[in-house]
RNA sequence: GCGGAAGUAGCUCAGUUGGUAGAGCACAACCUUGCCAAGGUUGGGGUCGCGAGUUCGAGUCUCGUUUUCCGCUCCA
């Protein structure tokens, strides 16, 4: 485990070293778990956005983009319900310093007294042979009185729950007695209310404004724009829309580098199809994502999926891609059949009609809904993290290396003069302006020309382009590859050609 | 949020019992070499995370604070 940590600190170094990412703020300490992308981690992430758009919206020809705001209405959160999942009153024990949900206490508690109903019930059950179990309910003086306790429990609690009541949320607890079940002990801290949503005030005018809520996802967006897509694209089911974009969540604990943060990016895909294919389509999604992981060459046995078992309250099938970071096999990519949730309840909260009309059936209804959702963040990090290499050289020596994908590299070639003379500066920067039209390119004609290699192997670039003497007779220079550190010579007007060849 | 560890130059670190900061690498300029880093010369860069306190004097001791990592907790 410590090696694994010496490793993933070695990595977020490395990362803040070449200029990929760096604390953000820094200079005045840097603020918790915010990160900028640096020179050259933009690139990296634009690259692996570019990679994702690629094979959903060019390689599909149902499937279309979507660029919604950051802003929405307040009300999509109701419905989505954000709002209340969102929103959890939390309570400590001052003893064992452990943290519980004050509501699930008080559900822990309730679920007590019901236990002993049951308990009553089954005893009963055991006793008389024609057992009428509603008669007995009502009748039997014990089980009246534990309904009447949990029905007072459940009534007041969810008044205090309504008008968001946290002293009486604590009341509460302390009048039923509720200990932790680790220390045993009734030592509670105020219960506080943790909103993972960050609220802000559309409008300038302070009072009276709307409160309104930094996305903390990004398919709300695409839901709320079904209609219009439907309907300005001539789609037919099934299809999808695909988005970028930024999602905040105020995570009580933001931590792992880049792997949780507060502000962070999503590539999300929402499929669109008939009820009934939802499962069948979620299966094709699971395969199909695994499959653009694996496409870039990382080994799959870096992957592997999780299959919920627990499902969220909108969902009837979820899967996750996890990746193995140095912390272990962690959530990297969500697939999840959403049902017709998102889109019945946004029906019903804008009372607009979301529904497909099926020419083929004759008729309308809510779309069935397969989602595929990925953290640019953490694509970022997996890319990252595997493609960092320290190797001993066969010669003794060592290099820090990042074997990223090609086609996901900051730069996809380094043009290096063997010398800073003879002309060769000048027919490097000949090739630099070539190339550049088509690719990131990086012009260097400092140092020697292996520390210079070594400097290209550490930001990730997959070809050195190296003029020599000879260049200046036959129009070849030297190609060097980043992985084999082979080389050879290549005619200056294959360039191109090639490294399209071998990014692709 | 709780507990543990840490924070000295871009990076890795040194800094004796408290006596007003060093090294290597990196960076810049010039010279030299020329196909897998670490030749030469010169130079730039640090109010030692931040703020108090003790002291004649704090990188060093005390307290607070902040950031990062780890564990717990929480979370998709």
């Amino acid at each position: 485990m410590s090696n694994n940590e010496d490793l993933f600190k070695q990595i977020i170094a490395h990362a803040k070293e070449y200029g990929f990412i760096f604390p953000s703020s820094e200079i005045y300490d840097g603020l918790s778990a915010v990160y900028d992308y640096g020179q050259n981690g933009v690139e990296l992430k634009n690259n692996i956005k570019q990679y994702w758009w690629k094979s959903m919206v060019q390689y599909h020809d149902n499937i279309v983009g979507l660029d919604s705001a950051i802003f929405m209405h307040p009300t999509i959160w109701k419905a989505s319900g954000h709002v209340d999942a969102f929103n959890d009153p939390l309570i400590d024990n001052k003893d064992s310093k452990k943290r519980y949900r004050a509501d699930v206490l008080i559900e822990d508690y309730i679920q007590k007294i019901e236990d002993k109903i049951d308990k009553e019930i089954d005893k009963a059950k055991k006793r008389f042979n024609n057992f009428d179990e509603v008669l007995y309910r009502q009748t039997n003086a014990r089980v009246v009185q534990y309904q009447m306790q949990v029905d007072d429990i459940r009534s007041r609690f969810a008044e205090l729950m309504n008008n968001s009541d946290l002293v009486g949320i604590k009341a509460l607890i302390e009048e039923l007695g509720i200990a932790c079940p680790i220390s045993g002990t009734r030592n509670w801290t105020d219960v506080r209310q943790f909103n993972l949503m960050f609220a802000t005030k559309l409008g300038s005018v302070v009072d009276g404004a709307d409160t309104i809520y930094l996305r903390p996802e990004t398919a709300q967006g695409i839901f709320v724009n079904f209609l219009n897509i439907y309907k300005t694209g001539r789609m037919k089911l099934p299809f999808g829309i695909a988005q970028i974009g930024k999602a905040f969540r105020n995570e009580i604990v933001a931590r792992q580098f880049i792997f949780r943060m507060r502000e962070f990016e999503q590539m999300e895909m929402q499929f669109f199809v008939k009820p009934g294919e939802e499962l069948k389509w979620f299966e094709y999604w699971k395969q199909t994502r695994l499959k653009w992981h694996t496409e870039l060459g990382i080994p799959t046995d870096n992957y592997r999926f999780h299959d919920h078992e627990k499902l969220a309250h909108y969902a009837n099938a979820a899967s996750d891609i996890e990746f193995k970071f140095p912390f272990g096999f962690k959530e990297l990519e969500g697939i999840h059949s959403r049902t017709n949730f998102d889109l019945s309840q946004h029906e019903q909260y804008s009372g607009k009609k979301l529904r497909y009309f099926d020419p083929e059936k004759n008729e309308n209804y809510v779309p069935y809904v397969v989602e595929t959702s990925i953290g640019v963040d953490r694509m970022f990090l997996a890319v990252f993290s595997y493609a960092y290499k320290e190797e001993t050289l066969e010669d003794g020596s060592s290099r820090t290396v990042l074997r990223l994908p090609a086609k996901l590299a900051p730069f996809k070639a380094a043009v290096l003069p063997l010398v800073k003379k003879d002309g060769l500066p000048e027919v490097g920067y000949e090739i630099f302006d070539m190339l550049k039209k088509d690719f990131m390119v990086q012009y260097d004609e400092k140092d020697a020309i292996g520390r210079r290699y070594r400097r290209q192997d550490a930001i990730g670039t997959p070809f050195c382009i190296t003029i020599d003497n000879q260049t200046k007779e036959d129009n070849t220079v030297t190609v060097r590859e980043r992985d084999t550190m082979t080389q050879y010579r290549l005619p200056i007007s294959e360039l191109t050609t090639e490294l399209l060849k071998k990014i692709r």
